[in-house]
DNA sequence: ATAAACCCTAACACCAGTGTCAGGGTCAAG
DNA sequence: CTTGACCCTGACACTGGTGTTAGGGTTTAT
């Protein structure tokens, strides 16, 4: 199938498809024409980038492990475990530091409010 | 004083500082050699700035109300409630998308695992 | 008078993925 | 043969605050 194709049953635009090319996490053939010419396997594998795109990984560290997740199970690929590790810690300091701008936030238009009251 | 002192007694960056000039949230007198000189005040700016730049907001953002605070209480510039309340939302979106890849990395790691032992 | 320590502007780089445009092929149906 | 719907590459834009460099002026102390 040719690359709009694959953007229709992806959800995935195509400027986006070419990038995964470039990114060396999908390799098309080429038709004579220069086209690209996609099987259905491109199918699943986008949609596995798509899942790990959505677990806050980025193209590159994908790339690192994408071919072993298609081939084998993810817990049989040595370079995931860690990676998810570190993106979880990552997730978790991110949570620290909005939990408390939240907090900073909540003090501060309570305090707001207060004043305005007072000044009734 | 001169730019590299308020830099040091603020510990914003010699270039921060000019980028919040160009962002208009700060605006120095200028010496006949054309450097920079910074009043007293501009320390109270700079800390404010800070502290708004810690909430999430985003220099645009401050320039909008940073008159006004400087002059007022925050409690009278209309323009900060809005923005606090709009912050806050975007805070609890990305709290929840936080918290969803969160939970998706750990039922992920959970599962390898599980796999991995069955395999043993 | 020279070196060190300041200051100035302008501009590129970064992150990461996507949109968009320019300029140009290909192909099928009417 | 033309129109429209595809496809191709390459390149700039954007976000937002900061680092860094290049190229050059000023001031202060020795």
């Amino acid at each position: 199938m040719k690359i709009g194709e694959l953007a229709a049953r992806t959800g995935v635009s195509i400027r986006s498809l070419r990038y995964y090319e470039r990114q060396g996490l999908i390799t098309p053939l080429r038709q004579a024409n220069g086209y690209r010419e996609y099987s259905l396997l491109s199918v699943e594998t986008v949609e596995t980038i798509k899942l790990y795109l959505n677990l806050g990984l980025s193209t590159e560290e994908i790339a690192g492990f994408l071919n072993c997740v298609l081939k084998k199970k993810e817990a049989f690929c040595a370079e995931v475990m860690p990676l998810y590790r570190s993106k979880l810690e990552d997730i978790e300091r991110q949570l620290l530091q909005l939990n408390q701008i939240k907090q900073n936030l909540e003090e501060r238009i309570a305090s707001i409010q207060q004043e305005q009251q007072e000044s009734e």
